[in-house]
DNA sequence: TGTACATCAGTGAACGCGCGTTCACTGATGTAC
DNA sequence: TGTACATCAGTGAACGCGCGTTCACTGATGTAC
């Protein structure tokens, strides 16, 4: 290895640290993530931190891809573990599921309220929509393999949207398969959501997980995904 | 009206004027609400909204409670103004959603992450839960006057704690009405703080409604209830 | 009705703190001849 | 191989700011006799 890969080596390393206290600090601060608090943890300047990201928000950023990308990773590698659609659906969901109780405090910071004052760039639009798109190859595939009865979509000026989104992406699929992919990973955020905020304190408490599963059955069933 | 109810009405006004200026405030800051800006707003010493609210935390308090209130009442009176279990679901629907579009930061504030270092007291469960309620009154209803079809809930601890719930709550319903009352709640906060976050830009973008009422009647057919 | 007192909204200065970002700098490491 | 130079991670002080909360106070309004 040349001293230049050494070199860069080390600053990839450096950087991960980095954001590997900082999302430590997510648990205390949310959104309000402090630079100085995160170079105090790391024993440096904070201005030493300005090596690595140009500015708080640039670490945010960098914070929401990541988390992006793990929950979507998660989620694919779950689905790819199991056979059949109804297998990947569920499967992807408690994947996601798991992660977000895993990283409750990332899944708020990507699924919760917008930062105020950040305005996401460009770059984290890609890895936003990966369990969103796991559900519609999920739903997709199922369709190709005739295992979906055809239900139509209510008609109306969405219903036109999504075909329009159908047709650009999925020609082969009526706009009800994307209907039900969007609706279903709503619901799912909702359900996630919902139980990491609290929502279930106090009514269901020891089987969440079971709750959550019929919760996406029915998610699932409704997008006409049946065992 | 005598001399003491007089500074009580103006108190209670002025208390209302701190609330409005914190709502507004809410846009721009979210949960970091800055007292100083807010009295800054007002005209007054930063020290002068002390004798209004002992605490920052008793003011986001406040705002908490008023957005559980308003959104409650909202859903309430529009679920008052039809007939019908399914007409009652959807326009407690369409209400919350139409309020929380009027006070997007409002409705982020109460359903989005929670408040990093905030511990909502008691005071705020109650509120909390009116939408929740209305949606198992209106089931309840429904299911009382025969309307909806017996399913099972599928078997699960889940299930049994739902079970305990109903006995407390609607001794006369089975656990999956319970189930489903809360799933709807979810879908519904799910759907409306997906759309509000962004997450529908770029596929529906013209009539985010329509395709919020496929989503919501999808959860109303999935709790049994029909047209 | 007039006067002494109590109440309480609001002031302004202060305490002690933390923040993001910039800048001139040091010193170690790597590169080119 | 040795030397001059370039690169670049990291420092520490500074700028200019905002924050929540406390405290002794002023002055207007209301109350009791």
């Amino acid at each position: 290895m040349s001293a230049a890969n050494l070199r860069a080596r080390v600053r990839a390393e450096m950087t991960d640290e980095i954001k590997a206290v900082a999302r430590r600090h997510l648990a205390t601060d949310g959104a309000n993530l402090s630079l100085r608090a995160v170079a105090r943890d790391l024993g440096m300047a904070s201005s030493a931190v300005y090596r690595y990201f140009a500015s708080r928000d640039e670490l945010l950023t960098a914070l929401i891809i990541d988390a992006y990308d793990a929950v979507g990773a998660a989620a694919e590698e779950a689905a790819a573990s199991v056979e059949g659609a109804l297998e990947k659906w569920l499967a992807a969901g408690h994947a996601a599921r798991d992660w977000a109780l895993a990283n409750p405090h990332e899944w708020a910071l990507i699924y919760g309220s917008p930062v105020p004052g950040y305005q996401a760039p460009q770059d984290t639009i890609v890895p936003a929509s990966r369990v969103l798109l796991l559900l519609g190859e999920t739903l997709a595939t199922a369709y190709r393999a005739g295992e979906v009865p055809s239900r139509e979509l209510p008609a109306g000026r969405y219903a036109e949207e999504l075909g329009v989104v159908a047709a650009n992406y999925y020609p082969d699929l009526p706009a009800r398969a994307i209907a039900d992919a969007i609706s279903g990973f709503f619901q799912l955020c909702g359900a996630i959501s919902a139980e990491l905020f609290g929502q279930l304190n106090n009514s269901v408490d020891e089987d969440r997980r079971g709750f959550f599963e019929f919760q996406m059955r029915g998610a699932a069933a409704q997008a006409g995904l049946t065992a």
